[in-house]
DNA sequence: ATTATCTATAGATCTATAGATAATGC
DNA sequence: ATTATCTATAGATCTATAGATAATGC
């Protein structure tokens, strides 16, 4: 019957799954090198054969730590869902985007794993790049679609026909600022400032876009 | 003669620079844990023995490696000169970042180990931190601290009476806005790119500024 | 018979040091 | 005598695998 099959599958699955929590966590705290077969047998209970069996190798381990931990943080953050019917005026991009950019925030607070072993491995320049390195800018390459999606959405129809690229820019912009105070949230910057800050980056681009919108009426 | 003891103090000198630099590169490459004694001795020439009788440890060494880059960076950081005589319009202080930025973004591509290797070692969690990381987080407030001094200076004195917190938080979002621009060029972002995007990170802290001016007004 | 885990270990690489040797300074 | 480098190696830790054992499915 089926259900003995799922027993089965579902420890196995489990197995695979305690693997890799302890294997993210490691991960997030040492990068790619940092984390050690060793490490993940005592963090997970499991011996170093069995991390082979389930993965073949550590390469292709950390880059399922990638690919699990992604997943577990995706239910956490924001859609960035574009308005009804196209255009709005400044008041509403500006609640739509503070409301996502702090969904984005919490997202990263409660499953940090991702996005601080993602940085780390974007930041190194191995001669053989690692395979979780390009399954994190694959991910990101689609997160970063969807954010400009968002603001070609948002953006004032005459700025958007006449500067086709700014969309893109402001994406990156918000990404890199996102980046940037992630890698320095809970050393450099207290969690209570970082909202203050998130709200500064919600008039900055918001600011942005404003001015490049009176250059274009002013041209 | 004083001449002798130049002489050696200097081949002392060098063997050690040698030795930085190519824990340096390597080190931007594959992080605190895969910068590993051997390959150091491959890239420098010298022997491990060397090395421990230059620096003691891994871990010594490594802090004297962000010491040695911040100070190979430092000449081509931008200075955060407040303009004489204090508050300035706002098209002067758009110029001025303007230029602050493109020399930040300059030094970083042409000495880029430090800002490498240091980004790496925040985003590390390590139960005991390495000494390299603390050294790079003290080097950083103090560049936080100039760029605060830099945004006070600049302020329009009305903006700053009524918001004292907000020089901070201006540096902060444009180190971090800078901090992910950098770790993602060359990777994500193409070199051709970076002009446009650090234009745009220009207008958005002025676009910032001036809703804050506008909204204390308002009040 | 297949799947998953275990113990045990091979062989490479890691950090670090001992002790010999060479170069410099007094 | 001091400083700097060399060769050689100790002992820990690394990735990975062989082969035995246990659990499950047919």
């Amino acid at each position: 019957m089926a259900r003995k099959t799922e027993r089965r599958n579902q420890q196995t699955e489990e197995s695979r799954r305690k693997i890799l929590e302890a294997a993210a966590e490691i991960a997030a705290e040492r990068g790619y090198e940092g984390t050690s077969i060793a490490l993940i047998t005592k963090r997970s209970g499991f011996p170093a054969s069995s991390l082979y069996w389930h993965f073949g190798s550590k390469d292709e381990l950390v880059a399922e730590v990638i690919e699990h931990s992604y997943r577990e943080w995706l239910p956490r953050v924001p859609r960035w869902q574009p308005p009804e019917g196209g255009a709005v005026d400044r008041q509403e991009r500006q609640e739509q985007l503070r409301s996502i950019l702090r969904r984005a925030g919490q997202g990263i607070v409660e499953r940090p794993e991702f996005m601080r072993l993602g940085l780390m491995l974007m930041l190194e320049r191995r001669a053989v790049e690692p395979a979780a390195r390009a399954r994190f800018l694959a991910i990101r390459r689609e997160m970063l679609e969807v954010m400009s999606d968002w603001w070609v959405a948002v953006l004032p129809p005459e700025v958007r026909s006449a500067r086709p690229g700014l969309a893109v820019q402001l994406a990156r912009l918000n990404m890199a600022a996102a980046d940037g105070l992630y890698a320095a949230a809970g050393t450099e910057v207290h969690p209570a400032d970082i909202d203050g800050i998130q709200e500064l980056l919600v008039l900055a681009l918001d600011g942005a876009v404003a001015a490049v919108a009176e250059a274009e009426r002013g041209e």
